[in-house]
DNA sequence: TTCTATACTTACCTTTGAGAGAGTGACCTT
DNA sequence: AAGGTCACTCTCTCAAAGGTAAGTATAGAA
């Protein structure tokens, strides 16, 4: 998909740092940091926020937790310093009473937004295969239950 | 990017039921149900196994622990069983002993990968220009700190 | 008989996530 | 003088995530 393969060796030579990240070893590096950023990028108040902004342009803080559908205050303010803390999205404060904060995405931010189109799509587009593949395999797992409860 | 916009009314009728989600809101049920899916399938260890079968084609339960970088058996065992439930990996059981059991992508998973594939090339991409953005972050925030203290 | 290999499962415990709700500061309106 | 507005910030609390380590079943090998 993108990454080389590793070989035998490496994987061998990384797992002995497991708990701490091997230093020496230089695409563990890489592929180690990428993680991280996939994990800070892909949650979900993120994913969201960046589909809101994405759409509807600058917002202010309140509009936004109208429009992000069922986050906390805490959570909104908790992800945008996140976001603005890698340069996803911008925040400008102007200076007047009652305060006025605005947000809006930076071209970083808009690129990501692009990269996570096609999971939107493929969600909208599979959402019923998924729901269907689940039904399937509840069924089936119920009645694996049913034939080891008979046992 | 993908959904409608909602309605200043819409907005209202479902923040009233931002505890049990709205039942008579179409729209909020669909975004909802999304919503839902990118939350299962955006997880780090799906993203990271979803890659390495991706990558690597059908593997072996221990195998898989290996190559997936720090997982535990049991992040391993559940990620797997969910990823199983909604149709992106097939498990399949050959009841020898030792047991022998093997995964491998769907074509619904591999959809899902190549969805993805998107994300880790913006990743790939933008690691730099994230962990810039960071140290700057970082700076300002420290000097906004100090600024602070000083008053 | 004991050991090994494989793919889990289970129990326990610590860390993190996340909501609810109250408080704050500054200025403007009434 | 009291109340309202906005964007937080703080604390308290409970729930969920996730790690560790031990246990299980089975048959062939030593």
């Amino acid at each position: 998909m993108k990454k080389p393969a590793f070989t035998e060796k490496q994987i061998a030579s990384a797992r002995q740092y497991q708990s701490t990240p091997p230093p020496e070893v230089h695409e563990g590096k890489v592929e180690a940091l990428v993680n991280e950023l996939i994990g800070r990028v892909a949650d979900k108040w993120t994913m969201l926020i960046l589909d809101i902004l994405a759409e509807n342009g600058e917002q202010r803080f309140t509009r936004l937790g109208e429009l992000v559908t069922g986050v906390s205050q805490k959570m909104l303010t908790q992800t945008l310093r996140h976001m603005e803390r890698e340069g996803l999205v911008t925040r400008t404060v102007h200076p007047v009473v009652p305060p006025r904060v605005e947000y809006k995405l930076t071209p970083l931010g808009m690129s990501l937004g692009a990269a996570f189109c096609g999971v939107w799509i493929w969600a909208e587009k599979n959402l019923d295969k998924v729901e269907q593949a689940r039904t399937t395999f509840d069924r089936r797992a119920a009645a694996a239950k049913r034939k080891a409860a008979a046992r």
